[in-house]
DNA sequence: AAGGTTCCCGTGAACGTTATCGTAAGGCGG
DNA sequence: CCGCCTTACGATAACGTTCACGGGAACCTT
């Protein structure tokens, strides 16, 4: 019939860092010594207290700890979307690095929000969390920098925003520039573009113009359009730009469901793909290799990605410098253009 | 340049509940009663300090808090495989739910590994979170029972393993039947099913051949093939389907993934789908209704399961029973069967 | 052999909050 | 006007750990 009168944990009883001492015949110090690795202790004593850790099966309280510390044995992950396929396989990497040394994981989904950005920022620092690693997308640079002085921070896809702040980055203009490239050569000369949303990262729309303008191509803004990194918004972004320039033989989308969104719309007018309109994607999620035609895409290692940045995060929680690091991504040439 | 030093903290002072006491003119205990709304206090005071708190930005140490009452105010969500497209929906809803009451969401990742899902109960307990949404593939239900003694529980998509621990349920019964239905309806009658890893939710494979018997169908168990939940295997198990049953011109699959392994490698094989075979998947995970062709599922509310998963939590958390519901599945007729 | 080092280890205090108990002030019936 | 109950608040004591000291024994050093 369960429990009406609210839930009361069992009244089971804590062992402290005092048991153990009592049993091991030392002190608390000792056991605390023991544990950490800290201070001058025998090795004798320490595989003594050791094991009677072990015995009493001690498990020391998190929250005591954290009181002393004023640090917690978790790590914050800030992202926009967690339903995006992006995000997961990045997420995988983050925490099967973190359960190789013993962190969890909170994971903060954020929307793209400043404000849920910036609520996510006071949560963990109010946590009391060791280290966090974020995918900030409307936060200034100067919250970060502040969050960064706080506890060991590292950004991921966003330029190091001051001092102290670590940060991994794929190579975004690297990839647009592959992907562009690839589609000159294919003897494309009328592209257009799904930008995402604007927001810290202009890079990919940059490149984007900049290829275009070396191969005397210049065109106006308007063959950029933006959306959210969605399917639907795909679909009519890609409307709108037919609107616009009906001669588009090409399109370069700010990541794989722009893309697949594109495609869908396309076909829907009546474009094939790739023989009328070429599409090329960004992210190479899961999906686009199954999708008929297979997208072409930018392909990053997402789960890469993840470990690599719980790898530069544990390394400043080591004393370590902020690192910054630059992961090259590689074209796929599918079906899709 | 950065500090080689290690990484220190800034000096940053902390404002306490005795500061908020201080200039509020009245006691500690006095401005806990306010924070918490226990105890018998004056509505003027109470504002008085609740202007106080905000006047300082104080914020109370989740460290000392836990101390006492030895519950933080995070929450664990156990899952398989974040990779795994359905599992960021069900975290998304989770995530959503949990940030409208203010608490915190770590994610622990098991890849359904009895080990890796009883370590993960251990860092729960040790972490005092205030409860647990898990899908446990691998543990015993009495761990989970004593799981569920220790802090408020709800398992998700399996059943109660006993007193005290909440569930959620997707009717996989009656998704399972549906599908199978569907495919007796377009006149199908040598049918195979791709299951899952066999763990602790037999339930579809039940159904399965619970569905067959009843149409006179009664089959071998060697028309259920086995493996993990992912696009590869589902290939390699509809070949070995096929080569032990090639007459079979239907395949119901234990989720998308397993289904969308199974079109590939059928058409691999020189079998049209749908017209030679029939596929049926379950889920219905994004990809699905993009694939060509598209992907007949069984469509579960994933975003709404989570929701649903931390709405249970919460009651528990309010005092209440353990709750158990089952959410109700729908058949989405595409292109692929 | 006396004094200085080094190596271990223990003692007391502090981290910031909530639970328990105590107590003063006010209201009320007698 | 006195005892009693209620209401509102304060004082004290924990919760379990680590840090800053300090001290004793063993080992050198001259």
């Amino acid at each position: 019939m369960g429990d009406a009168e609210g839930w009361a944990p069992h009244p089971s009883v804590r062992v402290t860092i005092d048991d153990v001492a009592r049993v091991a015949g030392v002190s608390r110090q000792t056991v605390s010594r023991a544990m950490n690795g800290k201070g001058e202790i025998s090795a004798a004593t320490r595989h003594r207290v050791l094991a009677t850790i072990e015995e009493l099966d001690y498990r020391p309280s998190a929250f005591a700890r954290g009181m002393r510390t004023q640090r917690a044995g978790t790590l914050a992950l800030i992202l926009s979307d967690i339903a995006n396929p992006f995000f997961p396989a990045v997420a995988r990497g983050v925490f099967d690095a973190a359960a190789g040394r013993g962190l969890a994981v909170v994971v903060h989904n954020t929307d793209a929000d400043a404000d849920a950005e910036r609520e996510a920022t006071r949560s963990i620092v109010d946590s009391g969390a060791a280290g966090a690693i974020g995918f900030f997308e409307a936060l200034d640079d100067e919250s970060l920098v502040a969050l960064g002085r706080r506890l060991p921070l590292v950004v991921a896809d966003r330029r190091a925003p001051g001092e102290g702040v670590a940060s991994v980055i794929s190579d975004f203009a690297a990839g647009t520039r592959a992907a562009v490239e690839h589609l000159y050569a294919a003897g494309h000369t009328r592209l257009g573009m799904l930008d995402g949303v604007v927001g810290v990262d202009p890079v990919r729309r940059q490149e984007f113009l900049a290829v275009l303008t070396e191969h005397g191509h210049p065109q106006p803004a308007d063959h950029v359009v933006t959306g959210p990194p969605t399917v639907t918004a795909g679909a009519a972004a890609v409307r709108e730009l037919l609107a616009r320039h009906p001669e588009v033989t090409a399109v370069f989308a700010f990541n794989d469901l722009l893309a697949i969104g594109a495609v869908r719309a396309l076909r829907e007018a009546g474009r094939r793909v790739p023989e009328d309109v070429a599409v090329v994607g960004y992210d190479d999620i899961t999906m686009a290799a199954l999708l008929d035609p297979p997208l072409t895409t930018v392909h990053t290692d997402k789960y890469e990605l993840g470990r690599t940045l719980l790898d530069v995060l544990a390394r400043r929680l080591d004393g370590h410098a902020a690192e910054h690091r630059l992961l090259s991504p590689r074209l796929v040439v599918r079906g899709s253009g």
